[in-house]
DNA sequence: GCTGGACCTTA
DNA sequence: GTAAGGTCCAGCA
């Protein structure tokens, strides 16, 4: 280093900030309660920049009153940023008192910020030929480089590294330090709300900068820019010029450099001590008296060593083991590199986020645990097992919280008998039904519960199903939610167990102190996303259909899962066997005609077999990835002139019936009940519609002779036994008359007229019993094109008609039923007003595309917007109709089961003797779950098996 | 082993 | 034209 003076002006906030979240997971709390995490973490890198660096001047540099100037420019300027935590407030007293102790000069000026200071005085001490270092992580410093004027940075991993030209051209890859300004101008600042130009992030200015040098220049040629971007910073020149001005840091603070003032002196180490004894700042102590080479005598009343008389600092075990008080390097010790002094901005974590988890030991800490778990009135649990399948998922450990950071991890033991003594201990706490239970997917945690014979009674709130009718169009996964509404990233599954599939491990072999740290941090996160969605539900309005819909029908879905359907195995290998057979003599057909052998499976090598090799059609459709079109719809219009398309077509239809129906369903078979349990999904559906999956048995063939022998294989559960399919016929037209008040419409059902045929008898002008087939057809294609948004070409599509046939008709069906259009639009309307529609229970459905200047986005969520209401309405009245007739089978102690829900229809297994009763209780129930100005009609049926049933 | 596309099943 | 889930292939690792 040259002789030349060296000056380091130190941004006290910056290392404040970081200290204090350095130390977050680990708060530094002395005897008396005092957070001394900051006052720690700003003195340690303090002392730590003297040791190595032995400057001759030093200052350090404070904030006062935020900048008047920016605020008047820009009102919004460092708005985000959150209130100062209070760890910081408390802290810089403290550290004001040491640094006067320590006779080290504080720089500040009412109206600036601490940047500017330092600006100022750097280039103030370069004109007296100081070189200059400004202590800082903050990259925005990097705009007053010179020769003569550093940045010193802290790094991860420990130590610092020092900015100067050369860097910081490399860093911004910038030509001119200067030019960091108009960069940060145009990528803005989000911490310091600094807007930016619209659409540029660090790669676009970089590219910028490199092109146009500065923000002027670029704004003067805006004109060789192209498409959005053009538009967009055109629009934006004048915020483009302001977040230039935010960003730069001001020269001219009325502040002056007396180097004199700024030497660096020894401090008064008695003061100073007294006051790092005040704190209980023992490791501190030493490293300051060893920084300024005094002996280091320690009064025997206060041991260096930090094994002893350490403060009492309530964490979990394994935030204990961190790194201990003194030993402790500011920027070392988090592996949080984002740490900077916008601390708002940093996702938060387990690691970063102070909590208190415990796990509770057996005996008497299970019993203290108990107390104070029934003494609460909502508890948010969340269980731990072996596996997915609650069938066969053993409990690994119950995580419990009802306070936000807090919780406890009840592990359980591996053997069943002792996990089921365990569990008897908590019976209490679930079976009790005045404390409200909070929990993420509490269907799952229910059945696994359900299986050590745990009922879960009392109020419930599901984070997920809250969520659902906040936004039924994202997803509402916890680690997602806790991300978009905590700013939080939950410890990842993974990290414990692996990824899935080869070498996942068992949530029973992770470490326990892991399993509490996972555990209790779901539960603590699920009871954080509660108190949010709470109040969110009221303001959506749709606190009834959560309270009278969606959790009263999660118990049902439960104990419908939980029940499976008895499946005829035997029945279903005969049909694969006849299957296989079938297929492997179209194949060999289809092979002759080919020419040669192929994956008849695969679209690829069949459309490059029919089209370059066969040449059946001259100019063959494509797919958007450039393949051939091999789709149903086009080989059936081919069918009649080739008979390998047929063979083609009857191969596919069963080979998908093989493998998605005959084959795959045993495998699905539960071998502890026997049984399929298939997992309706409450929260997939935008719509409100339920989904079911693993298996679906939402979509077993019906259509087709063969594929509808599938249902043969759902039988009854023994011979004591029906099942018993009821399903509401035309449940979405009659919902679409009674909303749209279409009279022809609601006529035709309260007449229980046939409504395709009544349709088309209206539309084209025939008695109703002189309706063709074709017209009926026709009828009911126009009825069901209502439902989904119709078009001409989506109609003409459907059917033989052409597009202007197509036209004809729904312009003849809009005049036989003239409120049907009116309603339509209205819906569109009042979508395009309130963003959102909604069902007759008020679910609601957003439509952010409605108003999109993309007419065929837009034409989506208008064809949405008539849908969403009718289907969602639809799926509104069946779970009403699941929910009483569940609560009316319990009541009455019925043998008779619920066990799927197909959308419109409900199949139970129902006891003999019941039958009549039953017939009766399900007809009524359904029919009267909701009462529309259109009678609603369910159909019922019995038999041995589900296709007989219907 | 994972992912996207094509295809097919239902209401 | 609405709403879903499953299987297979093919390309990529």
């Amino acid at each position: 280093m040259s002789d030349q003076k060296r000056l380091f002006l130190v941004d006290a906030y910056a290392l404040i900030f970081r200290g204090y979240y350095a130390f977050i997971k680990n708060p530094r709390i002395n005897s008396k309660g005092e957070d001394t995490s900051a006052i720690m973490g700003f003195m340690n890198s303090l002392l730590d920049v003297i040791k190595r660096e032995r400057p001759d001047h030093l200052a350090v540099c404070f904030d006062k009153g935020g900048s008047a100037d920016r605020v008047e420019m820009f009102e919004a300027y460092k708005a985000n940023r959150d209130e100062t935590p209070e760890g910081i407030k408390t802290a810089v007293p403290h550290i004001c008192k040491i640094l006067e102790a320590m006779h080290i000069p504080i720089m500040v000026k009412e109206g600036y910020e601490a940047d500017d200071v330092i600006g100022t005085l750097s280039r103030q001490a370069e004109k007296e030929g100081y070189k200059t270092f400004m202590v800082t992580p903050d990259k925005d410093f990097a705009q007053l480089v010179t020769e003569n004027i550093f940045m010193y940075r802290p790094v991860f991993g420990g130590g610092y590294e020092t900015w100067g030209i050369p860097e910081v051209q490399k860093k911004f890859e910038v030509t001119d330090p200067m030019q960091v300004i108009d960069f940060l101008g145009m990528m803005g600042d989000s911490s310091d709300n600094i807007p930016g130009l619209p659409g540029v992030g660090e790669k676009t200015a970089k590219k910028f900068i490199a092109q146009y040098g500065s923000m002027e220049n670029l704004l003067a040629n805006t004109h060789e820019l192209k498409g959005k971007m053009k538009e967009k910073i055109e629009a934006a020149k004048d915020l483009g010029m302001l977040s230039k001005k935010l960003a730069t840091i001001m020269l001219d603070v009325p502040v002056t450099f007396n180097a004199k003032d700024f030497e660096l002196e020894q401090p008064d180490t008695e003061k100073v001590v007294a006051i790092f004894q005040d704190l209980e700042f023992r490791r501190l102590t030493d490293n300051f008296l060893k920084t300024f080479s005094v002996e280091a005598e320690v009064s025997a009343s206060n041991p260096s060593d930090n094994a002893t008389g350490k403060p009492e600092v309530k964490t979990t075990p394994k935030a204990q083991g961190a790194a201990g008080e003194g030993q402790f390097s500011l920027f070392g010790g988090d592996p949080s590199e984002a740490i900077e002094h916008t601390p708002e901005h940093v996702r938060k974590t387990a690691e970063n986020t102070s909590h208190f988890y415990q796990s509770v030991a057996p005996g008497i800490g299970t019993k203290l645990f108990l107390k104070n778990v029934m003494a609460q009135t909502s508890v948010c649990f969340d269980t731990e097992t072996t596996g997915l399948n609650p069938l066969t998922a053993e409990l690994v450990g119950i995580a419990f919280s009802w306070e936000v950071g807090k919780g406890f991890y009840l592990p359980f033991p591996e053997n069943r008998d002792e996990a089921q003594e365990l569990i008897e201990q908590l019976r209490p706490f679930f079976e009790n039904e005045a404390i409200e239970k909070v929990g993420q997917n509490l269907k799952y945690d229910i059945k696994v519960l359900a299986k050590y014979n745990i009922e879960v009674k009392g109020k419930l709130f599901d984070t997920m199903l809250a969520h659902y009718l906040i936004n039924a169009d994202m997803r509402h996964n916890m680690d997602v939610l806790a991300e978009t509404y905590l700013n939080y990233t939950p410890i990842s599954i993974e990290a414990l167990i692996g990824k899935k599939g080869k070498n996942q491990l068992s949530m029973r072999s992770v470490a326990l102190e892991k399993q509490t740290e996972y555990a209790v941090e779901d539960a603590d996160i699920t009871l954080q996303l509660k108190e949010h969605f709470q109040n969110e539900l009221g303001e959506a309005n749709t606190q009834k259909l959560f309270d009278d819909i969606e959790i009263p029908l999660l118990r049902v879905l439960a104990a419908m899962e939980l029940e499976g359907i008895n499946l005829d195995e035997t029945f279903l290998n005969s049909l694969s066997e006849q299957l296989d057979k079938d297929i492997k003599t179209l194949e060999t057909t289809i092979y002759t005609a080919a020419g040669e052998a192929f994956n008849i499976a695969s679209p690829k090598q069949l459309g490059d077999i029919l089209f370059d090799k066969m040449k059946l059609v001259d100019k063959p459709k494509k797919t958007k990835t450039g393949q051939y079109a091999t789709g149903e719809d086009i080989l059936s219009y081919l069918a009649k002139d080739h008979d390998i398309i047929q063979h083609i077509l009857e191969f596919r239809a069963l080979s998908k019936l093989k493998s998605t129906y005959i084959d795959a369903l045993p495998t699905q078979i539960e071998p502890l009940t026997g049984r399929v349990h298939t997992d309706y999904m409450q929260t997939v559906a935008a719509t409100g519609r339920l989904s079911s999956n693993n298996p679906n048995l939402q979509n077993i063939p019906i259509r087709t002779e063969r594929g509808r022998q599938v249902r043969k294989a759902f039988i009854p559960r023994n011979e004591d036994y029906i099942l018993l399919a009821a399903d509401y016929s035309q449940i979405e037209l009659r919902i679409i008359a009674a909303l749209s008040k279409e009279e022809n419409m609601i006529n035709a059902f309260k007449n229980g007229e046939d409504i395709h045929a009544s349709t088309a008898s209206k539309v084209f002008n025939v008695p109703l019993d002189e309706v063709t087939r074709e017209q009926r057809s026709n009828a009911k294609t126009v009825n069901f094109g209502i439902i989904y948004g119709v078009s001409a070409f989506g109609l003409s599509n459907q059917t033989d008609l052409s597009r202007s046939e197509a036209k004809e008709l729904i312009d003849t069906y809009y005049a036989t039923y003239p409120k049907l259009r009116g309603y339509i639009s209205q819906q569109v309307d009042f979508a395009r007003d309130n963003g959102y529609v909604q069902t007759v229970l008020g679910r609601r459905r957003y439509l952010k595309d409605i108003n999109s200047r993309n007419a065929v986005v837009r034409g989506a969520a208008e064809r949405n917007a008539v849908n969403a209401p009718i289907q969602g309405s639809a799926a509104d009245i069946i779970k009403i109709a699941m929910i009483n007739i569940y609560n009316k089978l319990q009541d009455g102690q019925y043998k008779t089961k619920m066990l799927l829900q197909v959308h419109d229809e409900l199949v139970f297994d129902v006891y003999k003797p019941e039958l009549e009763t039953i017939k009766t209780l399900v007809k009524t129930e359904m029919e009267n779950a909701y009462k529309l100005d259109v009678p609603l009609d369910v159909d019922l049926g019995t038999g041995a098996d589900w296709l007989e049933a219907h």
